[in-house]
RNA sequence: GGGGCGUUAGCUCAGAGGUAGAGCAUUCGGCUUUUAACCGACUGGUCGUAGGUUCGACUCCUACACGCCCCA
């Protein structure tokens, strides 16, 4: 956006309500907050679009309503609003004779934008549109700013992001995304709670990073001068808990990583984690296509979604591949028989252009090379499992074959949405992984954990066997919203900061 | 980080090396069943910012800012 647009200099259309405002004070309280509504748009329409002019006009039903005026239409001594609040919209009509003296005029100087309580009974125009018939109105917070223009409305993607209000104000299909989600949220809870998992909170400052591969934000805590981190993952923390006896818990909340931003990517959003004791990976793959067709049935009451013309289908089981058959499928020149070797490997990817780091070993490079060539393919809810032990430094290995672990990740539209994994309880094998995460810090890996001695500390305690998974619920919330970028499916996405003069 | 596209009135958008356009909104007038209400009149701009080229730049060039998309 120009910093013209920016500028919140006023322009004639603010002078002239600031001027209606200013005499409104004159004559008292500009603000009032004693009016009630007693019925919502949306009961109007369920209770009454049904009945007919004459049966309306018999019954003579009052009602107030309170909203933000979205349309004004005068016709001389006459006028229509269209009244909006939380649920709907109602149509208003002001008729001079049947107001209050010299409330009409007082009317006729309100704005689109501005705030009203109105009185008055039902009726049914000749076009059959349940209107209320005004007995009485106030105006109860008057605007400022002009809204965007009726028939258009706002569509500049900069201000729909940065003004989220005026978004909401104008596009139905915005405040819709934002319903889903908590909606969709709210499924979230229901099912893990139904599954006797315990909700918990845990530290979002952490004196350690840990639990994911990022980098992390610093910020400094000021009587303690001490440095401390905002987390990017709550996991050493859950699986403390776990420790600690509560053997089925879940945190939603926020993860912040000092990444790019992108459609996919905002440096906070919002994860899904869940744990639980005497479970496996294969226990979180199943629960992840239940919860799946949990969300669609409830939401759309079916278990293909469309997003951007393509059809879904949710219903389980998904298609399961380990990483190194996924790659062969999508690699039809590899050598099968070198999957694991390091140099080959290490040539494969330079042909793809793979930027190679000195601590990358044959496993780091197996996940390079997935990535680039085999993500975005999976189009359909797909698990991909038996991750590199190198790549996951908390996940226990495989039982007969110690170069993978007991790992998955879920992806659908060739995105991740979910990683799972059998957890390592092994003190002393956790102990070594951080110890090698510590080397590849040194060797100049900037994502790479630190050893986080209490929780090592902790699972010398005794991790039973443990399940654990993290889903993004953003990237969720964007399959079944039909939302393409991250920035629709969070209310405040990440904004270079504004200039204003 | 690299590339492409964009930034003109409050909003939605045209336009173009020779003094800036429309619709809606605003303001004023008319109109008692409208639906993007309608009819008439008016108003509104440092064309993202800063430099440069030019007799002349909103238009061409360069840099920067912000945004969108793609790639890493």
């Amino acid at each position: 956006m120009s910093n013209q647009k920016n500028n919140i200099n006023e322009n004639d259309l603010i002078k002239e309500r600031r001027k209606k405002l200013s005499l409104l004070k004159d004559r008292g309280n500009a603000f009032p907050n004693q009016f009630r509504r007693t019925i919502y748009a949306d009961e109007l329409h369920n209770n009454y679009d049904a009945s007919t002019k004459e049966q309306l006009e018999k019954k003579q039903i009052k009602a107030s309503v309170a909203g933000r005026v979205m349309a004004k239409r005068v016709m001389g001594k006459a006028s229509f609003v269209k009244l909006q609040d939380v649920s709907n919209q109602i149509q208003i009509r002001f008729e001079r004779d049947r107001l209050p003296d010299g409330l009409y005029q007082e009317f006729k100087k309100w704005d689109v934008g501005d705030i009203i309580g109105v009185s008055g009974v039902l009726f049914k125009t000749n076009t059959n549109e349940l209107t209320v018939l005004a007995d009485n109105s106030q105006l109860l917070t008057k605007s400022l700013r002009p809204l965007p223009e009726k028939f258009h409305g706002l569509s500049d993607q900069e201000t729909r992001y940065r003004q989220r209000y005026v978004d909401l104000i104008m596009n139905e299909e915005s405040r819709l995304v934002f319903e889903s989600r908590s909606k969709i949220i709210s499924i979230i809870r229901k099912f893990m709670d139904s599954r006797a998992f315990l909700e918990v909170e845990t530290p979002m400052m952490h004196s350690v990073p840990g639990g994911a591969v990022a980098r992390p934000f610093e910020t400094h805590h000021n009587t303690l001068d001490m440095k401390l981190y905002l987390r990017i993952a709550p996991e050493l923390f859950l699986k403390r808990l776990v420790v600690g006896g509560y053997e089925k818990v879940y945190e939603i909340n926020r993860n912040f990583r000092n990444e790019g931003v992108s459609t996919q990517h905002n440096p906070e959003f919002t994860m899904l984690e869940l744990y639980e004791a005497y479970a496996d990976y294969e226990d979180f793959m199943k629960l992840i296509e239940d919860l799946m067709s949990e969300i669609s049935s409830e939401i759309f009451n079916s278990d293909t979604i469309i997003y951007q013309d393509q059809e879904i289908n949710l219903k389980g089981p998904y298609r399961r591949l380990t990483m190194e058959q996924s790659i062969i499928e999508h690699n039809p020149d590899i050598d099968k028989k070198n999957i694991r070797d390091f140099e080959y490997l290490k040539n494969y990817s330079k042909k793809l252009n793979i930027k190679i780091e000195n601590s990358y070993q044959a496993g780091k490079l197996q996940a390079e090379i997935f990535e680039k060539t085999c993500e975005s393919k999976l189009l359909e809810p797909t698990f991909i499992y038996a991750y590199p032990t190198e790549v996951s430094p908390l996940s226990r290995r495989n039982d007969n074959d110690s170069f993978i672990t007991d790992r998955f990740e879920f992806f659908a539209l060739g995105r991740e949405l979910a990683n799972g994994f059998s957890e390592l309880n092994d003190p002393e094998d956790q102990s070594q992984r951080f110890l090698d995460q510590v080397e590849k810090s040194n060797a100049g890996d900037d994502e790479a954990m630190s050893f986080d001695h209490d929780y090592i500390r902790a699972l010398e305690y005794g991790l039973p066997p443990t399940a654990g998974l993290g889903i993004g619920i953003d990237r969720l919330v964007m399959l079944f919203t039909n939302s393409v970028s991250i920035r629709d499916v969070l209310l405040f996405p990440y904004m270079r900061q504004e200039k204003f003069e």
